[in-house]
DNA sequence: GCCCTGACGTGAA
DNA sequence: ATTCACGCCAGGG
């Protein structure tokens, strides 16, 4: 057996984790590769999803860096689409960053894991 | 085949 | 905060 899944196998996962970011939140690259099984692969995801049709249904503006910042040229195209498509689902920049302890997927600053009753 | 680049991350200085 | 080095590896030339 693979000590590595093959290159198709891992395009999938990625995929398949990044469908699951919610609406509304984002992930990091590297973690979006943990979580598809392919531990420090980040940047094989941002191989992928430049890959993947911009047209298609993967959510793939919920996928920032580590730093909660826009890895796309500041001022292209694709990073005005990324920026308008997370504001208009709530994510709040400031000076052009996200703070990922309110917005980043599953962290200990969840608004859901502290809700008060 | 080799070399460079890149939608990255982490750690150290 | 910023810079540097290193790890990782798919594509393009």
């Amino acid at each position: 057996m693979s000590s590595r899944p093959p290159p198709a196998d891992s395009h999938e996962q990625i995929l398949a984790v990044v469908r699951r970011i919610p609406y509304g939140r984002v992930a990091s690259y590297g973690q979006v590769a943990d979580r598809a099984g392919l531990p420090r692969r980040a940047r094989l995801v941002g191989h992928v999803l430049r890959c993947a049709p911009a047209a298609s249904a993967l959510p793939w503006h919920r996928v920032v860096n580590a730093q909660g910042r826009i890895s796309l040229a500041p001022g292209s195209d694709a990073y005005r689409e990324q920026r308008e498509r997370l504001e208009g689902e709530g994510v709040v920049f400031i000076r052009g960053r996200i703070d990922l302890a309110r917005y980043g997927w599953q962290t200990s600053l969840d608004p859901l894991l502290w809700a008060e009753p």
